[in-house]
DNA sequence: AAGTGGTCTAGACCACCGG
DNA sequence: CGGTGGTCTAGACCACTTA
């Protein structure tokens, strides 16, 4: 026998879709499944946790289990450094600094920055490239104080990676949207004004404060992709 | 004490930030962790394996584990229903069907389908509708099989209302990218021809074979968010 | 108050895979 | 071959939440 958390789990998505129970529907508890299933409760356990955290299935102490009403899709996807992702399709990669200086940002991002007025923050944009090609247009925020003396040299390593790899991250937010190449921003990719971009804009914050805010353009034909 | 395998996670983590251990380090072993944090291995099992999960650790059997050496930034998000994501921002909601008919496809979406030639789709276009305002205008192609006799009436059901709540889904891909409103589409979102549009494609499976591809053009000002 | 899920423990066996 | 992670078990206690 012996059977596995993931033939516990193959079982009941088999019921739930066959619609043995239907959405809302509450199921058996763990303890009635682990008798019937013929195996321990935490293999159960496992099992209802995975496809709870899947959004199938709902739970709640004493409440019990259920199947979820409106199955929401959760998609997943890996933001790798930029550099990777490009090396990873085969092509030569390369950073371009186009300006690095200190100066007051915006009242927007001083806000979400919490920086009291007057003080400046380090104002990054620069150019990656893809097969010596415009890939990714960078405009970053940054909060001087998380560099070292000396500050990293960003024409030999673009932010990004340095980031990635030198600043503890404890989280953050990331939204992705379309927007119209202005003039200079077409300049930059090289691509026609007014071509539709596909724009990520993140924040990371570290210890609860947010650190840097970037806005990414990627050029013309990007595609993000996901798994289901 | 009683440590949580949350509090062996946060520890784990403390360490890792901390550069005590370095990107790319072996780790010691659960076994030994478990002893130094005074807890059971399983705990510490659950812990790594979240952590690995998450990205920032690579684990291989016999090899042990390892602090990963580019840590990939895993987003994830959901996608609801459309009609619920409109009605959760506190907006009516309205679904306006545009052509629903039988056609042959075109020669890409035949051959995702594995459908032979000459057998047609049920291609479908509709408008979902935020406040009476354009929102989501969605094109589709539907393999008639998965449907009931007598058909869903897609004029007052969305196909994507539908077909979450009817047909068990197993997977899929999804693709987002940004994309200049052809004259027609703006037209029908009520947008400036040109206008960056937020597309996103998906295509469904159920027991290994698609049953519906669907081209979703959000109208401009259309923000996906994810957390990291 | 009581039912249900969340988790910990200690021990065990096994699959995998590197040395 | 042997070390390491992956998992199962049986029992226990606890936290949460609803009835």
């Amino acid at each position: 026998m012996a059977l596995g958390w993931e033939d516990i789990r193959t079982e009941v998505l088999r019921r739930i879709e066959a619609r043995h129970w239907a959405p809302g529907a509450l199921i058996p508890t763990e303890e009635a499944l682990a008798e019937e299933l013929g195996c321990a409760r935490t293999t159960v356990n496992r099992a209802l946790r995975d496809l709870a955290a899947a959004g199938l299935l709902e739970r709640r102490r004493k409440a019990g289990t259920r199947v979820a009403l409106h199955p929401v899709r959760r998609a997943r996807f890996d933001i790798p450094v930029t550099r990777l992702e490009i090396e990873g399709r085969g092509q030569s990669y390369a950073f371009h600094l186009i300006e690095e200086r200190r100066a007051e940002p915006p009242a927007a991002v001083a806000s979400l920055f919490r920086s009291p007025p007057g003080v400046p923050l380090l104002r990054l944009r620069g150019l990656h490239l893809a097969d010596n090609r415009p890939a990714l247009y960078e405009e970053r925020w940054l909060d001087p104080a998380v560099l070292p003396e000396p500050a990293p040299d960003f024409r030999r390593i673009s932010p990004n990676e340095w980031l990635v790899s030198h600043v503890p991250w404890t989280g953050g937010d990331i939204a992705f949207s379309a927007a119209n190449a202005c003039p200079e921003e077409a300049d930059i990719l090289g691509c026609a004004p007014g071509a539709a971009l596909f724009v990520c804009e993140r924040v990371t914050e570290a210890e609860g404060r947010p650190i840097t805010s970037v806005r990414l353009l990627h050029a013309p034909g990007y595609r993000l992709r996901a798994d289901l």
